[in-house]
DNA sequence: TGCAAAGCAGAATATTTATTTCGTTTTGAC
DNA sequence: GTCAAAACGAAATAAATATTCTGCTTTGCA
């Protein structure tokens, strides 16, 4: 009887199995010259184009590079997998830029119930902060400067979770010296108040979800009357979003069923201090 | 015979199906009120996270949304696909060339003269978070907790900056059944406010650089009247800290003059949901 | 050059994943 | 309320994709 090469490639006792890309990347590198001719094309591969990689199926890299699809599976179980897919899902939990994918999050979460919440929530807030830079375009600041810069007042309305945000906004806003107005927090007066938006003004609403129904028609009649609308919320589809001229959005990565502020009040600060860099770069010239 | 209804969806002489990422966003947005309540869902999430999206499987995205399988095959179609495999073809192609990831975007704006208040505040209120984390001892939440449950009556004071804390604070605690008083944010009658605090109540006091003398003078007084304090501020020798029975600290790393709230808002939700935790776990006992 | 060990390619198989089917439930018009 | 059309959920099926297996080829050493 022959011994089963193959399975000796992968001797448990040596270095840990890389869990993330980094450290996959460093093992690539250190035993990549030790490898098999075809191998060493995949371990190539995987070091010059994770991101492609992490997309392809094993037909697509084959063809790719000219290399068997066995020779993927050697490949992995060399370097100490149990197969391909587990590569790849490093390499896809790298590309999403996260430390584990979203449905190991999903199963997880409902798991560590018992982590208490200090770290729960910290580590959600510092994860919506991070989506936070990259969902938001340069250019939506911008135009919402602008928007602010040419109102001849600013309203800002937000109910209930969204008040400290509103309230956040309008008080930075008051600051640097802008006309500014803010909605009541609660009460029947919210509708009759939406009668002091005149055209020119600017409308800055925060909603997320259970949306409030007040914002969303207050946001209505001063979208009807052509008063642009600068929308606060998580989502493009939320009810305010649609009327909204620009939309940015913190989305809240939920923890145990309570969502963070945390992004929305850094977003709130972002805009409110690009406007006041923005007037004072103009009152300097 | 019926009528094969799902294929009706998609008639093939409307709106060329779309071809990248852009094209597809803006086809859902504009067809997203017209769908029904599971293709909603769907519709959602490939615009709120596409990126997500476009890495995992049916199955898991069923098991994120908590949509059947099916639906996502039914809206395919009905966006005018042949199965959800196309979709996720676009997802994937838009994801391969999407911007720089929030490490290097920092990195590299870090170089440049002028970083982005974005990403400066992104960054000031991660470490500040992390640091949250590190300096707040568990038994200090506990401790708080055991204060706030005892109390007869839990009082909320915070002005400028410490407002939107205060009234989150407040918010949350008043939405787990707590009897909770916000102190009104500004005016003269703060001070005639203080009459209304009880022993037996709990004072939990909000203040931020420059701290606030109102908040300050309600402290010393509801102190004097042997009323326990929780005072969440930026250091121990806050002016409001010397009177209080417990002290939570959100340093705040200041980015250009201008401090973050994100540390002091998740500190809040932290101690409103330990809060929430420990009474819920009262009651099913 | 001979021989064993390792490497390899291609086909067969197992597994995962997408899609279809169909009975049930919901919705909306009358 | 009643009925028909639409939407939905769950399980069955089909398609794809990963992995294993086998025999052949190359490599390295004596």
């Amino acid at each position: 009887m022959t011994v089963l090469r193959d399975d000796l490639l992968g001797q448990p006792s040596e270095t840990p199995t890389p869990q993330t890309y980094p450290e996959l990347r460093s093992a690539l590198l250190a035993r990549y010259d030790g490898l098999p001719a075809q191998l060493k094309i995949v371990a190539q591969f995987l070091i010059d184009k994770p991101n492609d990689a992490a997309l392809m199926t094993i037909a697509a890299l084959s063809e790719a590079t000219g290399v068997q699809p066995s020779a993927f599976i050697r490949f992995s179980k060399a370097v100490g997998f149990k197969g391909f897919s587990e590569i790849q899902t490093i390499l896809r939990d790298n590309l999403s830029n996260r430390q584990v994918s979203y449905a190991e999050r999903v199963t997880r979460s409902s798991q560590s119930a018992s982590l208490a919440p200090l770290e729960r929530f910290t580590q959600s807030a510092i994860d919506s902060l991070s989506t936070l830079v990259e969902s938001t375009p340069p250019a939506n600041i911008d135009a919402g400067v602008k928007l602010l810069r040419n109102a001849r007042q600013i309203h800002v309305v937000g109910h209930r979770r969204s008040w400290p945000v509103a309230s956040y906004f309008a008080y930075m806003m008051a600051g640097f010296g802008a006309a500014t107005h803010l909605f009541s927090p609660t009460g029947p007066m919210a509708e009759a108040d939406a009668s002091i938006v005149r055209p020119g003004d600017v409308m800055v609403a925060v909603s997320f979800p259970r949306y409030s129904e007040e914002t969303a028609r207050i946001v209505e009649q001063t979208a009807a009357m052509n008063v642009p609308v600068i929308a606060i919320t998580n989502s493009r589809v939320a009810p305010i979003a649609r009327q909204a001229q620009i939309v940015f959005e913190a989305d809240q990565d939920e923890a145990a069923g309570f969502r963070s502020l945390a992004s929305a009040i850094v977003l709130a600060q972002v805009i409110a201090v690009s406007y006041g860099e923005a007037i004072a770069a103009e009152a300097s010239r």
